[in-house]
DNA sequence: TTTTAATTTTACACTTAGTGCAATAACATT
DNA sequence: AATGTTATTGCACTAAGTGTAAAATTAAAA
């Protein structure tokens, strides 16, 4: 009979999550040494200990094995911690302190490998981009959850756009000065030039 | 000895231009038709009377035969137009008249079908999402001419990318309502929200 | 425990995008 | 006409990704 709860935990599921890490981390570990596009679907298929045909079972692209990593969680992370801001402030300004609140999650050595990584091409360059549209689908979900006035769906857009817009600068600016200071510090000033260009 | 002008204009320019014509009408026509991933470099070569590997003598991959027709010389455009606007306003009041200046390049029959071709993977719609990160990078280049102030190189870029945000915004807000009304008109409500919001 | 069902892993053959290389054809210049 | 330059092609090759079906592993039923 299926098992219907969420997280089963027989061996099968045990052993299941363990060679997803082990592809995962291989694979990373690989394209940082030798690069992405120098790093072969059998070099991480050895690597991790499985068939190459393996690979497709779990991820459905050698781009998600590497994606798998982005933001440690960020996005995970984002729509409940956006729905613990209190409804009593601008949208805008809700948004700007949920951020705050998980910019460490992208000071994280992997985070930070996994962005070289997706400089290395076109296509990843792009994936990344579309990664902060992906963002922006959150955010506006829980904002519409916080501020549930259907008149208002075209405004929170808006705010969800600048909002991330405004984090994918900060991220940006946060490495052209390597690392200084802090990104929180980083978006904040970044939310503060919006407030005289608007 | 080699021509040193901008645009030579001999018989082997001539057939240079129509061959890539060629090539980017029959993809174009092969993937409205058959679908994007089901049209091989096969079929359009084929169809373009060319051989498979001169296709990437004209284009480096699939992808960008398609990407040719995106926005119909929009990017391009963006520049220049920007340029026209007097300096004597605010940054974002510029760029609005700008890019409601260029909406119509985006009204067209080919940049319509090229967009819903580019919804049709993932690969393809963050291609199309990285492609407003160029149009960000065109209006802040042609900012930085217009207000050459070293130290508002933050504030302009945040302009930008608030700028193109809402035209993205706006388009996906025209598209949904199927083209009415014109677009003009939805990227002008939505540089309004904006007031509004931020 | 044995049997049966479901899931995971693998091998194999195949399609297609993309690259390197070198030969040939077409155009341009002297 | 001879020479150089650019465009076109064929061929062989690498690597990603898919379809299929068999084998191995784990779970559940008897």
């Amino acid at each position: 009979m299926k098992n219907t709860s969420d997280e089963p935990s027989g061996l099968r599921e045990r052993k299941r999550r363990e060679t997803l890490g082990r592809i995962a981390e291989a694979g990373l570990q690989l394209f940082v040494k030798k690069g992405y596009e120098e790093t072969t679907l059998e070099n991480i298929a050895a690597a991790a200990g499985v068939s190459r045909r393996t690979l497709f079972y779990y991820f459905k692209s050698k781009e998600d094995i590497l994606l798998a990593w982005q933001g440690s969680g960020f996005a995970q992370a984002l729509h409940p911690t956006m729905l613990q801001e209190s409804p009593d402030q601008f949208p805008l300004d809700a948004a700007r302190e949920c951020l705050l609140k998980l910019a460490s999650r992208l000071e994280t050595k992997e985070s930070i490998a996994v962005d070289g990584l997706l400089r290395s091409s076109e296509a990843l360059r792009a994936r990344k981009e579309a990664a902060y549209v992906e963002l922006e689908h959150s955010l506006l979900n829980a904002m519409l959850e916080l501020w549930p006035d259907p008149t208002k769906r075209n405004a929170h857009r808006v705010t969800a756009m600048v909002a991330i817009g405004t984090l994918r600068l900060a991220l940006e600016s946060w490495r052209e000065e390597g690392g200084q200071p802090s990104l929180a510090h980083h978006i904040s000033r970044h939310f503060d030039l919006l407030k005289h260009q608007v």
